[in-house]
RNA sequence: GAGCCGGUAGCUCAGUCGGUAGAGCAACGGCCUUUUAAGCCGUGGGUCCCGGGUUCGAUCCCCGGCCGGCUCACCA
């Protein structure tokens, strides 16, 4: 049983300290414990403890004579005299506990009440009973306090709203709103049924640098680092692409990895300067192969983590019942411009007189891909709620990708759609060395006409090719996104666990 | 990078037509052995984001800055 007077366990000495540069309000209790403190640790608790939600499980069908143990921060504190209530929390669940002056004795009693305070790390081991209103509760018989919580809680009711606070204090965020512990445990098991159906239809997971001579494999401004023992700048990965088909041309049939892009660019709403993707290539596969199969991961991962394929995001119900509609870029542009493949390809002039009228920025200096592109962002994406396949881009856009096997102009690419994000993009992999050289060639010629986020030429990655890759599939989804839908949420700062902010 | 909005107690927020500020929760002292946003009585707590200006006087008005949010631009 504890004792105020027995062996120290835990003492604070040095309060001053943590006040250090700021105004930091102390807890009355602290400065009370302020030297002096000891516990013993006479009291036995299961370590670790078991999570709560699985814990009420477990004994939700007959509370009675048993003696567990369970751990977790005191979250809710409600004193009566000689009894007391309170809720201890973890991040899976809650769970009231009782604490009578009968059942810990006097000084167990005194204790609690001198010296636990809300927020504290609390061990407890006692038996399950229901109180009048039928909740599961535990009446302690012993208790140990694991640990202090010298600051505050945030705010019991409204939790912790201050979005400054809860993306630079995270830990508050998950101790407060619930909310957000839901989301980033769905996260955490997204990514795990993402592994599990990969792993599943015999992808091989693999690592390929995120430190990289070239940074290319996409179209964006990388991170520049230096290297001092080498004597170069290195840049981080805005890609994984162009080593995963390394990987298939020496022979891994199928192969993903899970990682960490970075792209040194904005912030806003829907980019983070790192976000996850998982980007997954197999060989002897086309871009069909790759839709079906994306239809089938997609239902996975539905079904077995929020378990039904229809949920409700911003107020727009989305299904993701296979099959997804299909339907090809230049058909979503004629629906909505009346003009033709014809006119988007061969009429620069044209083009840029319809960007004009549709106030897309800057769109005198664009180059030919990005007005093409940046027209079908503001007419079409704009539209797509359901999961939409759209289907053969043009190749001006897609350097790595195949050429369609009918349409000269086209690639055989799509992206995946919902929500007006693009979650995937996808296309059967260009294994023919001489065009892609001439890719990366024309590449060039729009970063000498100022573009600076035209893709940078990877002669090793030529070099590979020349050895010959079989015909190949492969297909990038952006993880945070994808997390965003499945959670119902706006911004990609609260599917990411510390997003990047200036510091204060 | 631009425009708009915001920053007041540990948290959630109110307020001051310019006279240095309040509530609830949290904290602290009491009462209370089935409460659960517990209740009741009492107490303490603020560089009103920072720096300048105007003014007898600025938390409030003006200018600049910092941090954040939204929109736009860039991008996935």
């Amino acid at each position: 049983m504890q004792d105020p007077e027995g062996i120290e366990v835990l003492v604070y000495t040095d309060l001053e300290g943590l006040e250090t540069g700021r105004k930091v309000r102390l807890r009355g209790t602290v400065k009370r414990i302020e030297g002096k403190l000891s516990i013993t640790d006479a009291v036995p608790s299961e370590d670790p403890p078991t999570p709560l939600k699985e814990f009420k499980k477990r004994y939700d069908d007959d509370p009675k004579g048993e003696s567990v143990s369970l751990g977790g921060r005191l979250v809710s504190l409600r004193t009566m005299g000689k009894a007391i209530f309170g809720h201890i929390q973890d991040l899976t669940g809650k769970i009231q506990i009782y604490i009578r002056k009968d059942t810990v004795g006097d000084e167990g009693f005194r204790f609690f009440n001198e010296f636990i305070d809300l927020g504290d790390i609390l061990g407890a081991r006692g038996s399950l009973f229901r109180t009048r209103t039928g909740e599961l509760t535990l009446e302690v018989h012993e208790f140990k306090l694991l640990a202090k919580c010298l600051r505050p809680l945030p705010e019991k009711w409204h939790g912790l709203r201050d979005t400054e606070l809860r993306h630079r204090q995270r830990y508050l965020d998950l101790i407060a709103n619930p909310r957000s512990r839901e989301t980033f445990l769905l996260r955490s098991s997204i990514i795990k049924e993402l592994r599990n159906f990969l792993d599943s239809r015999g992808f091989i997971e693999v690592e390929t640098p995120i430190l990289q001579q070239v940074a290319s494999g996409a179209n964006a401004k990388p991170f520049v680092t230096y290297h001092n023992y080498l004597e170069m700048n290195l840049y981080l990965r805005i890609a994984p692409e162009l080593y995963l088909k390394r990987l298939i041309v020496g022979g891994f049939p199928r192969v993903y990895e899970i990682g960490r892009n970075f792209r040194n660019e904005g912030v806003d709403r829907t980019h983070n300067p790192e976000f996850t993707m998982v980007e997954f290539y197999a060989g002897y596969w086309d871009y069909e192969d790759l839709m079906t199969f994306t239809e089938e991961l997609l239902e996975h991962l539905l079904i077995k983590t929020v378990g039904k394929t229809k949920i409700t995001y911003q107020g727009k119900e989305i299904n993701f019942k296979p099959p997804y509609r299909r339907v090809s870029y230049f058909e979503l542009l004629e629906e909505k411009t009346g003009k033709d493949k014809e006119f988007f390809l061969r009429n620069l002039e044209g083009l840029k007189a319809l960007a004009g009228e549709l106030d897309v920025a800057n769109y005198q200096s664009l180059s030919h891909a990005r007005l093409i592109d940046k027209v079908f962002e503001k007419l079409c994406e704009e539209e797509l709620i359901q999961p939409t396949f759209v289907i053969d881009f043009p190749a001006l856009l897609s350097p790595l990708a195949k050429p369609h096997r009918k349409e000269p102009d086209l690639v055989e690419r799509f992206e995946l759609i919902v929500a007006t994000h693009e979650i995937a993009n996808a296309y059967t992999e260009l294994n023919d060395p001489r065009i892609q050289e001439e890719r990366f060639k024309q590449q060039l010629r729009e970063r000498e006409m100022g573009d600076e986020e035209a893709m940078e030429t990877d002669e090793d990655f030529i070099r590979a090719l020349e050895m010959g890759m079989p015909p190949t599939a492969g297909e990038g989804i952006g993880i945070d996104r994808l997390v965003m839908i499945l959670t119902d949420t706006d911004n990609i700062r609260d599917v990411i666990l510390f997003p990047h902010l200036r510091p204060k």
